[in-house]
DNA sequence: ATGATTTTGGCAAAAAAATTCCATATGTCA
DNA sequence: TGACATATGGAATTTTTTTGCCAAAATCAT
């Protein structure tokens, strides 16, 4: 792409540290690229290998953006992101963007189409669940309640111990929300009945705390019954369900349906995760103009690197 | 692209001259840029036009160039470009650039862009991450390795026991594949390290039975460590993760890559999760195959009804 | 634990790219 | 043809991006 400059810089590469440690010589296409990328990469130090990473997993964003933007992207610093590159025998991220610049062009997408229709069995199944949770989050996106999200962020927000429930099919949602909030420092507790102890740990709760529940029909689990006894101490619930008919609303002080879509009689989660991480998001985001006026910093997590 | 400058000096757009003369308003997407072209070019001047047509017939190396390069290879002066672009509405020339990289980031496909317009930070949230889940899921649509999906349903079909293992946001996957295999009337163990017994429990693990690993980066959870020791005792281990980096595919005698995007720095998990049901599901049928010409059936839940 | 070595973050210098400005060219209309 | 308006080329200026450097931090071997 831009080779005048890449020509002329070509023997000013240094030939110090990893890179001569690592001797790699400037990989001219993409795909050595990768393959020089999956075969050494196990020695390389950490946020070298982070580098590494986004690269391979994010090719468009190195093609269309800057040494800013992609380092930013990675979680490191632009200068780390020069280094990299001088390390695999680029004279500079300019030069190994090229690469990169060179495949996109190329047709870059140029994959092997999986043989689409007549196909597999396992396409079949594969584009069957894509296709369902697509659908699911476009209704989502139409039918969200966004009044009565926003009682639930509030609630949240303003809980000093968020208890999260949920069984079976919604557990799975209860323990990534349970983690996504923990990274950003909100403390939470997620009853997952582990020794029978979820009445007992529930009775706990206080009216100042809140309780996130989550349920899907049929509604036969155990966290309706939860959520009703914590209820009756004036624990504020707020809940993720998927019809107005579920025990959970006549309980709940909001709520929101989520309809999910299913395929072959599994249901794909998609769109509920995507509302329930919008939701932990949105109660960060409370939390941190609230905590900006009243004490300190109650964000641990901070920054962006890594949340999960 | 790099929106923010973008804001900034929107307001800054020249009204004189020929921007004025074709009041044109800055068409937000390529695919609006292209009608406009069409429409208007004939009443361009000389140069103008000459760079309409450029524009037209080489999108992608002017997503990809820079000023200086793209007026070369139209054979106009930088400063013509700057002025075209202005005259379209857009602040200048990167401006104009950033529609031709969202169309070139986008794979030219007509990707419905959600216009997270409607306001209220809630909404945007929502939409941010349904947004990340729709690119995710086709993402996976077109780079998922189905030769080695079948590896692995194959080696799951087969397994006596099978033995999940991941951690952190893997672990919502985890819990979800076990609640669903165990509805197939498929047994299962999902290794949850409840009272930290994973190691202990994996090692009573056969070389008839099999391990599906669920991990991404960063690659810092127990669950390599929990693989790699069934590796050594000859337990066939098959993988989800997220990259050819990952610890967990030394040691995996199939793995798939599923590359999810994030979002304010959450993974959505949807394409992953639609890849593990697929599997779940091709995993029952090869049983199925199986049991039909073996002893009688296997499957308890038999029929569709309230799978999950 | 200690010291040596490697790795990383952040800033400042350098380079490149984008944009503006202005002089000149081109075309238009009386 | 001459006066005016518009368009263009090219250099100067500004902005952004990239890279080099060094001190701080982390890692490793002893």
């Amino acid at each position: 792409m831009n080779s005048r400059r890449t020509i002329e810089r070509a023997d000013a590469v240094a030939d110090a540290g990893v890179g001569a440690a690592l001797g790699y010589s400037r990989p001219g296409s993409y795909e050595e690229l990768r393959a020089v990328l999956s075969s050494g990469t196990a020695r390389l130090p950490k946020k070298l290998r982070q580098v590494a990473i986004h690269l391979w997993q994010h090719p468009t964003a190195v093609a269309l953006g800057t040494v800013t933007s992609v380092a930013r992207e990675a979680g490191v610093q632009p200068s780390t992101l020069v280094r990299f590159a001088q390390a695999f025998g680029y004279s500079g991220f300019s030069d190994l963007q090229d690469v990169f610049k060179v495949h996109l062009a190329g047709g870059g997408r140029s994959r092997e189409r999986w043989e689409s229709g007549s196909g597999s069995e396992a396409a079949r199944l594969v584009d069957g669940f894509i296709g369902s949770s697509a659908t699911a989050l476009a209704g989502v996106r139409d039918r969200l309640d966004l009044a009565q999200f926003e009682i639930m962020s509030e609630t949240l927000a303003t809980a000093d111990l968020i208890y999260i429930i949920g069984a079976k099919r919604a557990f799975s949602l209860v323990s990534y929300v349970s983690l996504a909030l923990a990274n950003l420092g909100v403390r939470n507790l997620a009853l997952d009945n582990v020794g029978s102890t979820a009445f007992e740990l529930l009775r706990c709760a206080s009216t100042s705390d809140a309780v996130l529940a989550v349920s899907f029909t049929p509604y036969n689990s155990i966290t309706p019954e939860l959520a009703a006894s914590a209820a009756q101490r004036g624990v504020p619930i707020v809940s993720l369900t998927d019809s107005a008919f579920s025990p959970l609303v006549p309980v709940s002080k909001a709520y929101v349906e989520v309809i999910e879509e299913s395929f072959s009689g599994f249901k794909s989660l998609s769109a509920t995760l995507a509302v329930a991480m919008a939701l932990v998001l949105r109660v960060e985001q409370r939390r941190n103009e609230a905590g900006a006026r009243g004490r300190d910093a109650p964000n641990p997590a901070g920054s962006s690197e890594g949340r999960t």
